[in-house]
RNA sequence: GGCGCGUUCGUCUAGUGGCCUAGGACACCGCCCUCUCAAGGCGGAGAUCACGGGUUCGACUCCCGUACGCGCUACCA
């Protein structure tokens, strides 16, 4: 196996790590792993407008929540200035680049024209020829000057790509980027140049939107006797629109799915998908998509993120945890959500369990055994761990009766008697677990003559305020028999007043 | 405007000249299971493989063109 393998990932710190860079950082990684080689994670923090501490911190903060770790780094662009300085000053020596004393303002300017001439707005190279007394006049007027890469006008660069193919561009449609800008900062064609070549990266895995940048980049290889890294330019990931994936269309921080209570590994394996397939399969453990995952298998036309499909995925590998695991991730959201206090207060032993009626809390009420048993019965009905806190709040609250649940199965002919029998088979002195309670409320169903179902519907109602809830048998044991007596009496007293 | 990339069910994709009357997954519809909702099982609908020309005995697969989409064209990355 071809080892000594180099990547990195190199994101600049101007927001929140979004599903895109995600994307990217987790197929270098994927690739990194693969091949036994080593992940590097570098910040490109070389836009002093946009790049904030915040950032660096976010993006680090999602990629370890997405397990994708780095070997090396973060390193910083802006604690290589020293590096950068040198090569350009190389190349300023050698005849490869040239200060240029334009003004942003004139060359907007020039911009503007010659896009209204219908041109190419390339730099005009009005540089280039400064005479050294024309140069010192600048100098002496205070300009600070930008350096320039005098581009060759004539002759190809081609760049094999691994996933695009061989691609050719033309010399002369390129022109005269500048490499460091009047403030001694770098600008990216020059910075990613210089550090893919000092971290003797092996393997470039980058968005596609870099690739028309990449000919630039490998002049610069080339003026600075560089060896040209392999490219790999991955297809970009869209909205729905079939434009570029950003705000507009939805959450897109990795960040806000973690919140939403989604799990990493249905990130990463749903991300995975995008732009790599490995025949029928879908679904992949962490090791399978490490051991299966191949840059040759890579697509070339763009994907449209489906947030639908990602929630299913998320559904499915939240079933396959543990019921334990559930269970802790599961309290968070309860706690956030205001349903249970974050600093537990647990009661008197005797009074553990205990409803407390008018549904304030101030106490911890259940314990870990309880939330094992919540977790059991939730599991297959939630998709997101944040679905948790619909499917359950009514445990830890008064009953808040939903009008369409009322009309629809409460106000029927016969639910208060229906509910007034239930009350008095949860009565009995019996251990009050859901078989025991499926069985009593079972024989009351079969005792009055109704199909189970007008029976159970009524009291589901009459205890969660909604048609739909958890099981019911395992939703009335766990909210215990005091509150549901009170619940099922508070129904009926309900009815009573509406028929008054 | 110039340059570049892309185009298979609504979406993600399989497919590398005959196995394709195009396969899988999500979503959708129906049935089964069932205390509601889910989950699960079974089945259905859904793609003239962007369009038009070639090459070939034969093309989704190769070549050319057109259309459309996206990207780059910054002292952003």
């Amino acid at each position: 196996m071809a080892n000594n393998i180099r990547v990195r990932f190199a994101p600049s710190p101007t927001g929140y790590l979004h599903i895109g860079g995600a994307r990217t950082a987790l197929f270098n990684w994927l690739y990194a792993r693969h091949h036994g080689g080593v992940f590097i994670l570098r910040i490109e923090d070389t836009d002093r407008e946009r790049s904030t501490e915040e950032a660096i911190d976010a993006i680090i903060e999602a990629m370890s929540w997405l397990g994708l770790s780095w070997d090396e780094g973060p390193y910083r662009q802006m604690d290589r200035l020293g590096r950068y300085h040198k090569e350009a000053q190389r190349l300023l020596v050698e005849g490869k680049a040239y200060k240029c004393y334009c003004t942003p303002e004139e060359l907007e300017e020039r911009r503007k024209l010659a896009l209204e001439r219908r041109e190419a707005p390339k730099y005009d190279r009005r540089c280039l020829t400064l005479t050294e007394k024309e140069r010192l006049a600048c100098e002496a007027q205070g300009k600070k000057p930008a350096i320039r890469f005098n581009c060759p006008d004539e002759g190809i660069t081609v760049v094999d790509d691994i996933v695009k193919g061989r691609v050719v561009f033309e010399n002369a449609n390129l022109d005269d980027f500048v490499m460091v800008r009047a403030d001694g900062i770098p600008t990216y064609n020059f910075a990613v140049v210089v550090d893919d070549h000092d971290m003797a990266i092996t393997h470039v895995i980058r968005g596609d939107d870099h690739l028309s940048n990449t000919p630039r980049q490998i002049l610069l290889y080339q003026a600075l006797g560089y060896s040209i890294p392999e490219f790999a330019h991955l297809p970009m990931i869209l909205g729905p629109d079939k434009t570029r994936l950003s705000k507009r269309h939805g959450a897109t921080a990795v960040e806000a799915y973690r919140d939403e209570g989604y799990l990493p590994h249905a990130l990463v394996n749903y991300l995975a998908l995008l732009g790599w397939g490995y025949g029928d399969q879908t679904l992949f453990s962490i090791d399978e998509l490490i051991q299966k995952f191949s840059l040759e298998a890579v697509g070339k036309s763009p994907a449209v993120f489906d947030p639908i499909k990602l929630e299913w995925m998320n559904g499915v590998y939240i079933r396959e945890l543990s019921v334990d695991e559930l269970a802790k991730l599961i309290k968070p959201y309860l706690i956030k959500a205001g349903l249970i206090p974050e600093t537990p207060m647990y009661m008197p032993e005797d009074e553990k369990g205990m409803y407390m009626v008018g549904g304030d809390l101030a106490f911890e009420r259940y314990d870990d055994a309880w939330y094992r048993r919540l977790a059991e019965i939730t599991q297959e009905r939630i998709s997101k761990l944040s679905d948790i806190i619909a499917l359950s709040d009514f445990f830890f609250h008064r009953v808040v009766y939903e009008t369409e649940a009322i009309q629809r199965v409460l106000k029927k002919e016969g639910v208060p008697e229906i509910l007034q029998k239930a009350i008095e088979v949860l009565s009995e002195s019996f251990d009050f677990n859901s078989r025991e309670i499926e069985a009593r409320l079972r024989k009351l169903a079969e005792d009055l003559g109704f199909k189970p179902k007008l029976v159970f519907q009524p009291i589901r109602v009459a205890v969660t305020g909604r048609t739909v809830s958890p099981p019911l048998f395992e939703t009335i044991e766990l909210l215990g028999r005091d509150a549901t007596l009170e619940r099922l009496g508070e129904a009926i007293h309900l009815l009573e007043m509406a028929d008054g």
